[in-house]
DNA sequence: CTATCTGTTATACTATATGTATAACACAAG
DNA sequence: CTTGTGTTATACATATAGTATAACAGATAG
């Protein structure tokens, strides 16, 4: 299954489903067009309530990743460059500065984290078609 | 001043005092056995609880990065390295999976996200004595 | 010893986020 | 018309975050 939820996470459901769906996209698991279950059916699926679902979904479009068409059903948008490079550098560049922070007072060096994001550039990027 | 409270922010106060802390520590304008304010000095000179402050030392102490001596005053803690290298790769290792992850919807070369932490360990690192 | 400054504990209250639950509504497709 | 979409509206429970007040316990300075 595309999606595996921990309940005892400090993330929450939604945004473990939301990330499931971003990293699927990131790997070429989903591709544009694709449809996604429906709320009801996701959410039978992995155990939780539809509005769980539909809140991961709602977040997913407003941030342009998916299409939401009322009465046909949930698909993988054209486009996801939607939001620009420098919108993903001001979200993730607070993430990354506590990130090399805490790295840097383990005595971490920088190339271990280019390490790790090459690793994850690989497996991401090694499934693409 | 040492902290920046956005009180608007989507991260916990408690966490911004924490994070500062360790901000601090990294890039060397906390040495080992600096005297933190108390709580209530804190508390007062940024504007919240002291409670609150608490909450952001109780971590810290947990996580071994200060020393807390009743009645006396709260330390820098020697020996930062006390969580080790291992533990720091799984803490940290889903969020930088999911900043990846979002870099190539977007379309982003990890030679950016390079660029991105080495500039944070240089902005860090390049304060130490 | 006394006063003061530490952190600590206890209690209560508000606000928000998260998740569940049930029901009904609106619309497209068969 | 029936079914399957997403949508909306409530209501409820729980946990987190933050504030507020008060009292307690121990070290230190006077």
């Amino acid at each position: 299954m595309l999606l595996t939820i921990d309940l005892s996470s400090d993330q929450p459901i939604y945004m473990q489903i939301r990330n499931g769906i971003v990293t699927g996209i990131a790997s070429g698991q989903l591709q544009d067009g694709d449809a996604l279950p429906s709320v009801r059916t996701l959410g039978a699926e992995i155990g939780v309530n539809l509005h769980t679902v539909n809140k991961a979904y709602k977040l997913l479009q407003n941030e342009g990743f998916i299409e939401i068409q009322r009465s046909r059903g949930t698909f993988i948008k054209a486009g996801n460059a939607a939001k620009s490079a420098a919108d993903f550098l001001q979200t993730s560049g607070d993430q990354l500065r506590a990130i090399v922070s805490e790295a840097i007072t383990r005595r971490i060096d920088r190339a271990v984290l280019h390490h790790m994001i090459d690793h994850q550039y690989d497996e991401l990027e090694g499934n693409e078609p």
